[in-house]
RNA sequence: GUGACCAUAGCUCAAUUGGCAGAGCACCUGGUUGUGGCCCAGGAGGUCGUGGGUUCAAGCCCCACUGGUCACCCCA
């Protein structure tokens, strides 16, 4: 038997209701906060994404992108991210021009080769959001705010954003802060383990999230980046947090959030919430001032953030929340009879639907040889309010009956007056 | 990539010391010629994840692989 590749899965009918739902709910807050949706390709040249990584980083991003070469030898890669795509086609369109900043957004699944776990696959579907073109600290709120005003309106408990600053890029902001860092931890070197002796060397800020025990102790005191900051990232960071003080939206300074890749500046958040184990985070975002010139392009500012619809799901589930429910067929034509009067009234019936649903009513047809009992067990599985049914009696006298499955009551209405009848009874008990 | 646990019908799970493959739910049919839900009866559905090995005999023991879950690594 064949089975989906490691780390991907189907989504059951039973299962759209909820991704209908999230995904109604996230067109719904784009609208309201001025996105406008701009989808990119699924996959992009490798180099896009290397580069957009930078060059720390790019060792670890190959070893998890799905990377082939085309019958061109062009070197690809199924997109691990939405925001380099995002950005080369900010730059390819020249959206520069268009009014400052750029609000966008998008919803598709991105891959990454990741040993599967909760709520982490190796496809998964993300909506991400973009702001572009603007350092003013209001879009760092107004971004916050659409991701806060999504979870809120999909009725989440429990939530909180977790904010930090990891500073900028200039001498006397994050450089400094991670000679500090360093200069904190190499006394205790003996303390830790391989593994964050390894990150010492390679990414100091990685050992702020480290879940090993002797890195915990060590943390209480660790220099935090939010008090080593340049005057102009502490300002910036001070305003936001006024912002989202008048709004009155909980967070927390989380010193310990930081972002494994060089061109993130100043905002970093998260918002958790309350659901799936140890993958707390429902969406993860932050500021990329250096990103777009590390594409080619001019200086620009942007910040973002991805959520992954897997994800919210779940966290839906574990919250007990329910999708609403869709609208379906309430009608079923039933048709029965032996020989030619089967086939008459099988015929009759087919109009009939066509003609219900040419009326915009939601009709199912039985198939095949059903008894009359089999249909009605089907029409109650399907929740239908009415059974059409056709056979000889009604051929003959030109009346169909109509039977409620709420109380079983049946009554005769004339063909040709039929199709208005159930028009005008739809959803009346 | 590392570690732990796991894999039997569509789903949830049984199967004694290694000795005939099972249940509930779901699905289909029937319970008188044309009437749903409840009930009753019957039916269909399995390479016991895959491939090797041990054994007279393997769902059960051993090995490898594949996949799942959880945590780590990493997290754009």
């Amino acid at each position: 038997m064949y089975q989906a590749p490691k780390g991907t899965h189907d989504i059951l009918p039973e299962d759209w209701p909820y991704w209908r739902h999230v995904m109604a709910v996230a067109e719904e807050m784009a609208a309201l906060f001025g996105f406008e949706r701009m989808d990119v390709p699924i996959f992009e040249a490798t180099e896009l994404f290397e580069r957009g990584a930078g060059e720390g980083a790019a060792v670890v991003v190959d070893k998890e992108m799905y990377t082939f070469q085309d019958k061109g030898n062009t070197s690809l890669t199924l997109r691990p991210e939405f925001t380099a795509g995002l950005m080369r086609a900010y730059l390819e369109h020249g959206m520069k021009v268009r009014p400052q900043p750029v609000k966008l957004y998008t919803i598709g699944p991105i891959f990454r080769q990741e040993r599967p776990q909760a709520g982490r696959y190796r496809q998964h579907t993300q909506w991400n959001v973009e702001v572009v073109g603007e350092l003013d600290p209001a879009v760092d709120f107004e971004v916050m705010s659409i991701a806060w005003s999504l979870f809120v309106r999909l009725g989440f408990r429990g939530l909180a954003f977790q904010i930090n600053s990891i500073g900028c890029n200039a001498v006397d902001c994050r450089p400094r802060y991670i000679e500090a860092l360093k200069a904190y931890y190499e006394p205790h070197r003996a303390e830790l383990n391989e593994v964050d002796r390894r990150r010492l060397d390679v990414n100091p800020l990685r050992l702020l999230d480290s879940k090993e025990d002797a890195s915990q102790k060590l943390l209480h005191d660790a220099p935090r980046s939010s008090d080593s900051l340049c005057p102009e990232c502490r300002a910036h960071f001070q305003t936001l947090l006024g912002y989202l003080d008048q709004a009155n939206m909980p967070y927390s300074i989380n010193p310990r959030l930081v972002r494994g890749f060089d061109y993130y500046t100043k905002t970093v958040f998260e918002v958790w919430a309350e659901g799936i184990g140890a993958q707390a985070a429902v969406c993860g975002g932050g500021r990329y001032d250096g990103l777009i010139e590390l594409l080619g392009g001019p200086s620009t500012p942007g910040i973002g953030f991805g959520s992954g619809i897997e994800r919210l799901i779940l966290t839906l589930k574990a919250q007990g929340a329910t999708p609403p429910v869709l609208s379906r067929p309430v009608v079923q034509v039933s048709y029965t009879g032996k020989d030619e009067i089967g086939r008459q009234a099988k015929l009759a019936a087919l109009d009939l639907v066509r003609e219900l649903r040419s009326l915009g009513v939601g009709a199912l047809l039985p198939f095949g040889e059903r008894s009359l009992k089999s249909q009605l067990k089907a029409a109650d599985k399907a929740g239908v309010q009415w059974v059409v049914i056709v056979g000889e009696g009604e051929l003959a006298g030109g009346e169909w009956s109509v039977r409620s499955l709420s109380d079983g009551s049946q009554q005769t209405i004339a063909r040709t007056a039929l199709p208005a009848w159930l028009h005008s009874h739809i959803g009346v008990e």
